[in-house]
DNA sequence: GTCTATAGTGCGATAGAC
DNA sequence: GTCTATCGCACTATAGAC
């Protein structure tokens, strides 16, 4: 089942925006960066990017907002497998790639309070939780279940941006992170 | 063995501004957190803030560097444990009762990346690392095992503050945390 | 240890020309 | 879609009185 809930599409410009946000969110931090960088690191003026966008907050929505569609269309792809094995192993192998190929990217956005508190409340953040919930643990809705899940993902998006595995190249950590992930999953009491 | 590392104890003004400054980061970000919201929390002026820090960055530095502290201070009792064991028993307890007492505001802190950053090339950050590492996986010093110490210590510390797990009460949190930890240590290949 | 007052800088945001 | 120019404000930081 495809969400209901749709993002409006970035213009090119827009994505422009959003992508060196992001770049900078997960080098100086949510709060860290300004409008200024934002313009500085495309080389253009701050006017330019408010005509983009009317205010910083917009952008720092659009920016959580891309990083959580790219989330929801690896959820979408799961879904479509036909088997509940075959779709929890590709959101797994889905949420590996993501966060190895983006590194800090999306655990610093994700994981940021001013952020955080955006999603709170949101229709699709909570859609795109609710669907990855029932992929990895089905209906299973006891504290042991929940803690696990959270665990687990929290393991998978932290432990890409931990000093002990800096220097693994990323095909070696994608490996390591998806069998131990798989493995953590499968465990029972 | 002690850490020979030692931070300078910081007065009793300065544990208050060092007090007030983690709460409001783990609120608001590193970043989005100033100097005047420091001195509103404990009431006085901006100038007595300056009287105990000379800079932000000072404060920055000495907020995660007392979050650091506690966490070495959590590996030191472990490792008085007699055997090997008990004081990795005692680590993972150590690091979830940290955790699930300060919810929000280690994995924030820690997790920032401007404090990744300051940590980066800091002795006793490395050390209190590799005193975990060795106390969680010995001399143990493959691929996985460094990957599996990885998610294991992102895995306790980013699921206390997940949506998921938001309306459990700390007890269960505790004991969920600590039992799924230790389980997801012992796997074996 | 706290205050008032202030300097200097950079911020978010807007107006209007091209 | 980009620019220059500007406003008002909040910020970090300092000086000096109490």
């Amino acid at each position: 089942m495809r969400s209901v809930i749709e993002s409006p599409v970035p213009s090119a410009a827009q994505a422009r925006v959003i992508a060196a946000a992001q770049k900078l969110f997960a080098r100086h931090g949510v709060g860290g960066t300004s409008l200024q960088m934002i313009a500085d690191e495309l080389g253009v003026t701050k006017a330019a990017v408010y005509h983009q966008y009317r205010t910083r907050d917009e952008i720092v929505l659009a920016a959580a907002r891309a990083e959580l569609d790219i989330l929801a269309a690896v959820v979408a792809t799961a879904e479509e497998e036909p088997s509940p094995q075959r779709a929890r192993d590709a959101l797994i192998d889905g949420i590996v790639d993501l966060t190895v190929d983006r590194r800090r990217t999306v655990s610093t956005i994700l994981g940021d309070p001013v952020i955080a508190g955006f999603f709170d409340d949101d229709e699709q953040f909570r859609e795109v939780m609710h669907q990855m919930r029932r992929l990895l643990v089905g209906e299973d809705a006891s504290a042991e279940a929940r803690v696990r899940l959270a665990m687990l993902l929290a393991a998978i998006s932290g432990a890409a941006t931990h000093p002990f595995v800096r220097d693994l190249d990323d095909d070696t950590l994608r490996e390591q992170l998806s069998e131990l992930a798989r493995r953590f999953l499968g465990l029972r009491g």
